[in-house]
RNA sequence: GCUCCCGUGGUGUAGUCCGGUCAAUCAUUCCAGCCUUUCGAGCUGGCUACACGGGUUCGAAUCCCGUCGGGAGCACCA
């Protein structure tokens, strides 16, 4: 990562303040651990901000969710807190502005404060004295008729929009999920984060890309209420082809049951990693390939396959998984007690025994390619030859002598464990959702994969890396990638 | 419509602030070869890029202007 301006070792602090509305997704995933990152960088400190300063959006059980993946991500905070909890302090600075006359309150209707936005035109709240201002002002505190809201006296005719007198704070007259109905007059993130990253002591906060307009805002602020100005900075939000990296996209694939929830695999949210085979740093290093850039780019989800293959490679153990079984009889195979190794090169990964009789089962697109009269092999086992062809194959044993231009294929006894392979593709192609982009593969494993554990993810050899799910005799996968 | 941001190989990124050492990084993809009892991994080699036009300068990916292309904002959501 580059170096930080006006960064000195141990002052950086920096801060990820998520909204407690949802799961968190591998966008999230981006900004927390450039956050952390930097602040370990610098040897400083990262907070964990709710930002909860809307009950509507506010839930309590996100609040732990989302520590709940940060934690899975491997980003430790130093400091954790919500804004909701500086609500006080908010409001007192909030007078302090009414006070000098940079705020006043305006009870236009949404509709019109838009029009005169757009045209640049000032309504006549905008001329009520300070005074008049604090009584209002207390009475919005107090009795909170909804529709009244706080407005930074800005500029109607700059060319910035940001700037023509942003809201500040707005009546919400919804429990909140930890203070209840405590408060009723909530700031807006332009309020309330700025104050926020100034008085927390956040030195080099980030954001993305689209929030920029609103940096003149954001300075603004902290100009008036004499606060300090941290280091702001942008990136570009992350986007992946095929996949939607954003709550507002998420949600309704959801809702309408598009996707199975939250951990779909097919889902960039942690949780749909996570249950894919998606190690956290493999995301790490994923996101920080990224960089902190402000070109807009679309990434495959192969870089991320990537990184992940090559830190799972080493350690997943392999086993055999049978893709559409077709039945083998050999015969003249002799019974054997075969142990296989785990890994091709680490042998610490230790073997399995498989007993072996005449009757196998193999995939039916490998029979397919193969001929009456070929020779393959039964992978780590023996060569056989093909007699017949039918719904059965007829095979005769061939030897054991290893030939290196053979076709090398796996197999299962007919002791297998039946199992289901879900297997992610994309799930929008262009604009359009993809029906078929969840695919259900049905097939045998060998037995010994009945008793990995839950979580572990392996290698079906010659079709992929998979992470099992292993309950009461069910067993599932979950395909990570090739 | 207005405003702002962005534009380096097939993809993604480093380099742009502070012009020369940058035809130039790293990763991934693809292709070829080696290795391998997996179509996985590893190893070797290869392809291909500074959007376009003009200006400033001895010299521009880097600064300025324009064109084109992409994205975002114009919320009482963050």
């Amino acid at each position: 990562m580059p170096e930080l301006p006006d960064a000195e070792k141990g002052k950086v602090v920096t801060r990820f303040p998520p909204e407690p509305n949802g799961y968190l997704h591998i966008g999230h995933a981006k900004a927390s651990i450039v956050d952390y990152e930097y602040a370990r960088m610098y040897d400083g400190k990262f907070i964990l901000r709710f930002d909860d300063t809307n009950p509507e959006n506010a839930q309590f059980e996100f609040y732990d969710v989302q520590k709940e993946d940060l934690r899975w991500l491997g980003v430790e905070w130093d400091k954790e807190y919500r804004t909701s909890d500086n609500l006080e302090k908010h409001y007192k600075l909030a007078e302090q502005l009414i006070n000098q006359g940079d705020a006043y309150i305006c009870n236009c209707s949404p509709d019109v404060i838009k029009e005169g936005r757009f045209h640049g035109k000032e309504c006549c709240c905008r001329d009520v004295s300070c005074g008049e201002n604090i009584d209002l002002w207390k009475d919005m505190i107090l009795s909170s008729t909804e529709g009244t809201v706080l407005r930074l006296k800005g500029d109607m005719t700059c060319k910035n929009t940001a700037m023509r007198d942003p809201t500040l704070f707005r009546v919400i007259d919804k429990p909140h999920p930890i203070h209840g109905s405590r408060f009723r007059l909530w700031p807006t993130y332009d309020f309330a984060g700025a104050v926020e990253d100034s008085i927390s002591g956040v030195t080099h906060p980030f954001r993305t890309k689209e929030y920029e307009l609103r940096d003149e805002c954001y300075f603004r602020l902290l100009d008036l209420l004499k606060l300090r100005k941290p280091h702001l900075m942008e990136f570009a939000r992350l986007s992946i082809d095929g996949m939607p990296v954003s709550k507002r996209k998420i949600k309704p694939l959801i809702e309408q049951g598009l996707v199975t929830g939250y951990d779909d695999i097919r889902l960039p949210t942690l949780r749909g990693l996570k249950k894919r085979g998606i190690l956290p740093e493999a995301i790490k290093q994923f996101v920080l390939s990224q960089g902190i850039s402000k070109v807009e780019s679309t990434v495959t989800f192969g870089i991320v396959e990537a990184f992940n293959r090559k830190l799972i490679d080493p350690t997943a153990r392999r086993y055999f998984f049978v893709k559409d079984p077709v039945k083998l009889v050999v015969e003249g195979a002799p019974s054997k007690e075969k142990s296989i190794i785990f890994h091709p090169t680490d042998k610490k990964l230790g073997s399995r025994t498989i007993k072996t009789g005449k009757t196998f089962f193999v995939p039916k697109a490998d029979m397919e390619k193969i001929k009456t009269g070929d020779v393959f092999r039964l992978k780590d086992l023996f060569n056989v030859k093909i007699k017949e062809k039918n719904d059965t194959i007829f095979a005769e044993y061939a030897g054991e002598e290893l030939i290196s231009e053979s076709a090398k294929i796996q197999w299962t006894t007919d002791d297998f464990v039946k199992m289901k392979v879900f297997v992610p593709h994309l799930l929008f192609e262009g604009d359009k959702y993809n029906p078929d982009s969840l695919e259900t593969v049905q097939g045998f494993a060998e037995k010994a994969v009945s008793t990995i554990m839950t979580g572990e993810i392996i290698q079906f050899e010659r079709f992929g890396f998979v992470r099992i799910e292993n309950t009461d005799n069910q067993v599932t996968g979950f395909f990570a990638h090739k």
